[in-house]
RNA sequence: CGCGAGGUAGAGCAGUCUGGUUAGCUCGUCGGGCUCAUAACCCGGAGGUCGUUGGUUCAAAUCCUCCCCUCGCAA
């Protein structure tokens, strides 16, 4: 058995864990994650999901707030191999160091593509026809490790960042599988990254949620369906916010200048942008719960028709 | 006490400021009609303790008070 000291901290890294711990060569002896955060308006404290999932299964978490500082007890577990897979925090050198069989990173591109925090919703934002999982030996540079094997996935039209992510995650943890075997037995190549080719996803920022209905209208409906469902993106009309939660493109035609909220067709409203339309089929306006568009239109969607966004 | 919006038929809203005829609109639903046909149209019906408590008043959805809940922002 060996033993795997697991680092990861959000929903994608819950499920490369799962497969960890169905790996019968596995035995995960400690599961680092970030510190539980407080969450929406109550502020309730709520673990990370891995930290749920490690608990179910007795094994022990470690939560350091400052991972560059607090890495002493990890460094005396004895593990043989280390497996990250969206942890949040830089991993000392003497981490990496402290475990003979290497310590190994998951990261949703295709590397040197997309380094960084972001790199599913960027995917889709900048237009890209296929992303897909990189497994690599970390080093200290995020996201910079010699390259150790790669799964390509699609990124189709209908596609948004919780269907892409849903895809990628599947990939992810078929990958882990396949090659978790040699990883232990040190079976593998590591090709090193091609540093000229090297792309980032930074995190979104939280100006990136608003919608300008402006240029090309491809370009926006990647943006936008690369930030749904979460975070969400929204417009301002009427000096209140427009959330929406889904988007696609009509086939339709217009003239009416951009950003114009058009009659409503279908129950979906429709927005004007460079000739073309976008439908949005849920919105939430600013207040309100989030609902079908055909409920926002009988009430105060049909006021706003004529009306631009901002 | 972080800031703000709101709780009115199954749904989304108006009405509240300037209390007072049968609480209205857009949908849905049920029944009927029209059409080659429709996310179309016409006729008709059912469905509301106006979030909860107490108060002011001849009279409260509307004014005052308590509480509960929802949502946006900030964190």
């Amino acid at each position: 058995m060996v033993k795997v000291m697991f680092m990861g901290t959000p929903m994608f890294a819950k499920r490369i864990l799962e497969q960890l711990y169905l790996e019968e060569n596995a035995e995960v002896i400690a599961v680092v994650t970030q510190p539980d955060q407080p969450v929406g308006r109550k502020q309730v404290m709520t673990p990370p999901e891995v930290k749920v999932l490690a608990q179910q299964h007795n094994t022990p978490v470690y939560q350091p707030v400052k991972l560059r500082k607090e890495y002493g007890e990890l460094l005396s577990l004895g593990a043989d191999m280390i497996i990250t897979c969206a942890y949040g925090q830089i991993v000392p050198n003497e981490v990496l160091n402290c475990v003979p069989l290497g310590a190994f990173n998951l990261h949703a591109s295709l590397l040197p593509k997309l380094r960084g925090g972001a790199p599913i919703q960027r995917a889709i934002m900048n237009g890209m026809m296929k992303t897909g999982m990189t497994l690599m030996k970390m080093s200290s540079r995020m996201d910079a490790g010699d390259m150790i094997a790669k799964s390509e996935v699609e990124i189709e039209q209908s596609d948004d960042y919780g269907t892409l992510e849903e895809k990628l995650m599947d990939s992810g943890v078929k990958l882990l599988h396949e090659w978790f075997d040699r990883l232990c037995a040190k079976d593998y190549t590591a090709e090193p990254q091609k540093e000229e080719e090297a792309t980032f996803a930074p995190i979104i920022r939280p100006e990136e949620e608003k919608i300008t209905f402006t240029g090309n209208y491809r370009d926006v409906y990647n943006h936008i369906r690369g930030l749904l469902p979460r975070p969400g993106v929204y417009a301002k009309v009427e000096d209140r916010k427009l959330k929406f939660w889904h988007v696609s493109v009509s086939e339709m035609t217009t003239d009416r200048p951009d950003g114009e909220i058009l009659p409503f067709i279908g129950g979906n409203l429709c927005v004007a942008l460079a000739g073309r339309v976008l439908v949005f089929e849920e919105v939430q306006y600013e207040g309100k719960k989030r609902c079908a568009a055909r409920d926002f239109k009988n009430g105060v969607g049909r006021t706003l028709v004529g009306k631009r966004f901002y």
